[in-house]
DNA sequence: AAGCGTATTTGTCCAGGACAAATAGACGAA
DNA sequence: TTCGTCTATTTGTCCTGGACAAATACGCTT
């Protein structure tokens, strides 16, 4: 496996790969007749549980070059510590998985939004589900294939009944809200919960998909005459970043545009200009409360 | 803008852009105080044109170097061989992104299907307006932010129609399809049309979402005992990885599998063991003939 | 005109050095 | 104790310039 290949597939920079090697000695990948690295199937495994680890906050120094079995103890102590109950639903989506059984695993999906409803599904069953998931793959117990799947089942009952609910009831119209991520953010589930939750509230959302610059956010904002962007940050996305961007994005924005951040990113806090929402449920009563502001001062006309 | 900044916005690596400047003097960056390129915001949209170029066809020593004037006209002239005639629709798709209505597009495409169907929808009609809007952006005509506005509200209506379209009906459950991208290729709306087509036809159809590593790719072909491969490759596909690619598949993919590659990637040629497809509307035969083919044997059972 | 071998172009990789951004640890004040 | 500030260490990203393989164009032959 070449170089490039384990950068796409465990997600560490090249420039990263070859620093590690230097430092602490590993990984340590054959060379082909050209003394380019080849990385064997194991020595990319035990990058991806060190991807894994130093996403939660382990150093780098202190992880690399250790033991697999070290590592996975490791892990699975943070999975402990990160106390998810797992409900009866996550057991049956995992044993849905586990069997490849697409058909079902979308209409089991589907009775969950009927039975809990859409903001109960969006705000709290979904991200567990999606936590329980994404731990079942840390744990090895799933393939990335297996993770797609239930990627593409989600995101598709979550946008029909978004869809669904946007024509149904008559929408409030304000605020007009603005969906996306910053660039380096290409998880797309967030920012769909998210739109089902203000588009419960009457809101009229539009999303304008993830990873898009963010000048051109600021542009949209002003070109929308949006009211609130709302930006999504996963648990892997450098907080640094997402508090320099948000200082950008407040700067290039219209002064009269609220910016609503939100995600499982763990550095992630308010600014000056920016709400930070760490419950997908907090969005109902913070639509309340906008509404509640902007029809006070009675300044603002409807366009 | 850094380094890292404009290999996310244009999509040229860093080695790459460091070789251009080696080699042809462009693109020339200022430095910071510590060395570090800073990429003026004239320079990354002339890297843009030049990626255009580059994807469709030019080598990079003749155009890098040449004046945004000229590069521009080269594009042109790319565009009118490009016979694409804009019907009343696209123009109307493209007013409505110039007016940002979202709100409106999504009713006009939704509108779209329901008068021409899914299948003329997904087959000919969807086609022509991605290629439309991928003009409009390529002519400066639209901004990044009002691409990805289309690709969500198109994502968003196709997904819906789907989703109808399987529950209703009877489906015939053979061929048992299942779709996917190669690593490097990142665009989900080839994949979806595809999928539309083979739902229509009553097949049962999964997704694993795009760019899935090609093992993963077969282990899930074994696993959920798929008749049919169908892959999609857009436009920017490098050819010769797609071959490759598909090659490596075939190896590991169970025999009985068949594998349909589709898009509009220009290099794409049929190989032993796996079809290729140059328009959606073939699809409709193609699964028809596969019945026919596998019903006459009578040697398989259905599991 | 189509197939094949050679020349040129072009992207990706390498090494090893450098430093800024991010983080941990020590220290002092409320 | 708890909080903020300052310093030390860690860590990721960028640099240069050289090298070569993969991809492409070109010229030759059939």
């Amino acid at each position: 496996m070449s170089i490039a290949a384990v950068e796409r597939d465990c997600g560490l920079p090249k420039d990263t790969l070859r620093v590690w090697e230097r430092r602490y000695g590993f990984p340590n990948p054959l060379r082909d007749r050209h003394d380019e690295r080849l990385y064997p199937a194991d020595q990319v495994a035990t990058l991806r549980l060190l991807r894994r680890l130093v996403d939660a906050g382990h150093r780098p120094g202190k992880v690399v070059g250790r033991s697999d079995e070290e590592l996975s103890g490791l892990l699975r102590r943070l999975d402990v510590s990160t106390p998810q109950a797992i409900g009866s639903e996550a057991q049956q989506v995992l044993t849905l998985l586990a069997a490849y059984d697409a058909v079902r695993l979308r209409e089991v999906l589907n009775a969950i939004v009927l039975r809990a409803g859409l903001g109960a599904f969006a705000a709290t069953i979904g991200p567990g589900l999606a936590g329980a998931v994404g731990a079942a793959w840390s744990r090895g117990e799933l393939e990335i294939h297996q993770e797609h799947l239930f990627t593409e089942q989600f995101t598709s009952v979550l946008r029909s009944a978004i869809n669904a609910a946007q024509g149904a009831g008559a929408p409030r119209g304000r605020p007009r809200v603005l969906f996306g991520t910053f660039p380096q953010e290409p998880h797309a589930l967030g920012l769909l919960m998210a739109e089902a939750m203000f588009t419960l509230e009457g809101c009229i959302g539009i999303s304008l998909g993830v990873q898009t610059p963010i000048p051109e956010i600021a542009a949209a904002a002003r070109a929308h005459g949006a009211d609130i962007l709302a930006l999504s940050f996963s648990s892997t996305f450098p907080a640094p970043q997402a508090m320099t961007g948000l200082a950008e994005l407040r700067a290039l924005a219209p002064e009269t545009v609220e910016i609503w951040a939100g995600g499982a990113c763990p550095g992630l806090r308010p600014k000056a200009g920016c709400l930070v929402f760490r419950e997908l449920s907090a969005i109902a009563p913070a639509v309340g409360a906008w509404r509640a502001r902007v029809a006070e001062p009675a300044s603002e006309a409807h366009p």
